[in-house]
RNA sequence: GCGCUAAUAGUCUAGUGGUAUGACUUCGGCUUUCCAAGCCGACAACCCGGGUUCAAUUCCCGGUUGGCGCACCA
């Protein structure tokens, strides 16, 4: 296939009508970090707003905080982060464990190899024959892996600090202030959106492989005696989700299981109730942006995939054309951070359940801004025989979400259209206005960023007080009086209303 | 990070040891009473640094960024 990929299609769309284009362009570019223009950064705050609204809001024990981005090192020294990654690492050809150059060196020849450059550990090993400790098999060349990124705080460089390489951490570190918030009373939740940032080694696929990222994440607080007791789980019981267990990958599969979240626990398919809480949530976000059921399911991560501090993950997974990619991370927690916190700040999270205390165990719903928004652009993505394009993105998603147009811009229809415009945009509504070439044009260029409407004012709009409504998907035109568009407008975001309850106009 | 490969207007491209082709887009004008029409005009580019050369966008070296493969991916 000689065929241009949908990645570059969707790219090429991005640069032109400003979504998304790399970060430092005039000076050659910066690998893994984006800058979101105009219409991306309205697509990427009606994303957060969605989650916000469903997974924060409308819920009474989860609250939303926003920490630091940058924190000194003892936090992530605790949190296990720095252990692995911040030391020269060698890795098994054969069995692919990892191990730290200087510490395998001094275990097996007794000298201290700290600091050493990454040539001269090669040079130690080589001598030395130092082999993989498991298995005898060869080892890789020595490696730096800062996959966090390093900076000092203070003008005199007092202690050294890292960039946030997950969100989550502030949460566990103020624990004690926000549990003491939440009166001491399990089950509570806490959320926060905002970047955090990994050194990736090799920055891949646009937006997907990034070194700065967008996280929503929570971290629900639950009593593990209670692991099936959520408040609120018969509300998502009989939500059908689709999920790949770790049997099937072991056996082979063709097609995920679907499965309601109320079975899926019964039947242990999933470990308990919080965990599917949100699986059920994730799965109904993902079809209100537009990303249909049949495009993506839940993944049991195998053991050996599973980050350090979870003991089984669930990972939504999204039918890209890159491959299926991990856009959302669901983790078990257990009581690994608290714990870690605890011990290395020397203090207590325990909270008093039934005369026990206890340290509560941690469910959470990593949810990744810029992969979900580059999974919204591929599965709205839609193409013509002609090479047109166009996005058919959801209202809720919608950069722009109604276009006004003045047929011509003679005999005051400009005038009366902007009229429309400014009062769209004082009833709430993302409107733009745009009088330039033929009308056929401008459908086409709202068309190619996915405005769901277009409203064209015409000179029946200035004797009879009516003005056409073009729908996106069909093409089709009513026409309505002036003094409803905005109440009919907001039906039809909304869902209320279809376009063909309205009386179609004839074409030319 | 390794190997291969590429880099020319906003986008896609042609081409060259003597400053660069075309299309689309954008902007202005004419035309135009509902789906990228037409005509006129305008704006706008050789990734960065060094070397060779009278002269480098072109050749060489290094870097940056992208793509593919491997590896990695809390």
């Amino acid at each position: 296939m000689t065929e241009e990929r949908l990645m570059d299609k969707i790219i090429d769309v991005c640069l032109r009508r400003g979504f998304i284009s790399q970060t430092a362009e005039i000076y050659g570019g910066a690998g893994g970090f984006y800058e979101y223009g105009p219409l991306g950064t309205l697509m990427r705050q009606k994303i957060i707003d969605l989650w916000r609204q469903s997974f924060v809001l409308d819920e009474d024990r989860v609250f939303e905080i926003k920490g630091s981005v940058l924190m000194p090192e003892s936090v992530f020294q605790a949190s296990g982060h720095l252990d692995s990654f911040d030391d020269p690492l060698v890795q098994c050809e054969k069995c692919k464990s990892m191990f730290k150059a200087d510490e395998l060196i001094k275990k097996i020849t007794g000298k201290t190899a700290e600091g050493l450059p990454l040539d001269d550990l090669d040079e130690l090993i080589k001598e030395n024959q130092i082999a993989c400790p498991n298995c005898q098999g060869g080892l890789s060349k020595a490696r730096q892996f800062n996959l966090m990124f390093k900076t000092e705080i203070g003008s005199t460089g007092g202690i050294n600090g890292y960039l946030r390489p997950e969100t989550a951490q502030n949460i566990f570190i103020n624990f004690k202030r926000l549990a003491a918030f939440m009166r001491n009373k399990l089950p509570f939740g806490i959320a926060q959106t905002g970047p955090s940032f990994r050194n990736e080694i090799s920055p891949r696929n646009f937006i997907i492989r990034v070194r700065e990222f967008e996280q929503m994440e929570i971290e629900m607080f639950y009593d593990p005696e209670k692991e099936n007791e959520h408040p609120r789980f018969d509300e998502v019981a009989d939500l059908e989700i689709n999920i790949v267990t770790r049997e099937m990958q072991e056996k082979g599969w063709e097609k995920p299981m679907q499965v309601s979240a109320g079975v899926a626990v019964a039947e242990g398919v999933i470990p308990n109730q919080y965990l599917a809480y949100y699986l059920a949530m994730e799965a109904e976000m993902m079809r209100a942006l537009g990303i249909p059921d049949t495009e993506f399911w839940f993944r049991h991560m195998q053991d050996h995939e599973a980050p350090h501090y979870s003991i089984g993950n669930f990972d939504l997974e999204a039918n890209l054309s890159i491959g299926h990619m991990e856009i959302v991370g669901n983790a078990l927690r257990t009581d690994y951070d608290l714990m870690k916190h605890a011990k290395a700040s020397k203090s207590s999270f325990e909270i008093v359940v039934d005369n026990k205390k206890i340290v509560p165990h941690v469910a959470e719903p990593s949810l990744g801004v810029d992969r979900i928004l580059y999974t919204v652009l591929e599965k709205c993505f839609r193409e013509d025989e002609r090479g047109w394009t166009w996005f058919q993105f959801p209202t809720i998603v919608a950069p722009l979400e109604v276009a006004v147009y003045p047929l011509m811009k003679k005999d005051g229809l400009a005038e009366l259209a902007y009229e429309i415009h400014s009062e769209l945009k004082d009833a709430g509504y993302l409107s733009f206005y745009d009088e330039s070439g033929k009308i056929g044009k401008r459908y086409a260029r709202a068309d190619e960023i996915g405005i769901p409407y277009c409203i064209t004012i015409d000179y029946e709009t200035k004797d009879k007080y009516t003005v056409t409504m073009r729908d996106r998907d069909s093409m089709k035109q009513i026409r309505i009086p002036t003094e409803d568009l905005e109440v009919v407008l907001g039906e039809l975001m909304e869902g209320e209303s279809e376009f063909d309850e309205f009386s179609e106009i004839n074409k030319e």
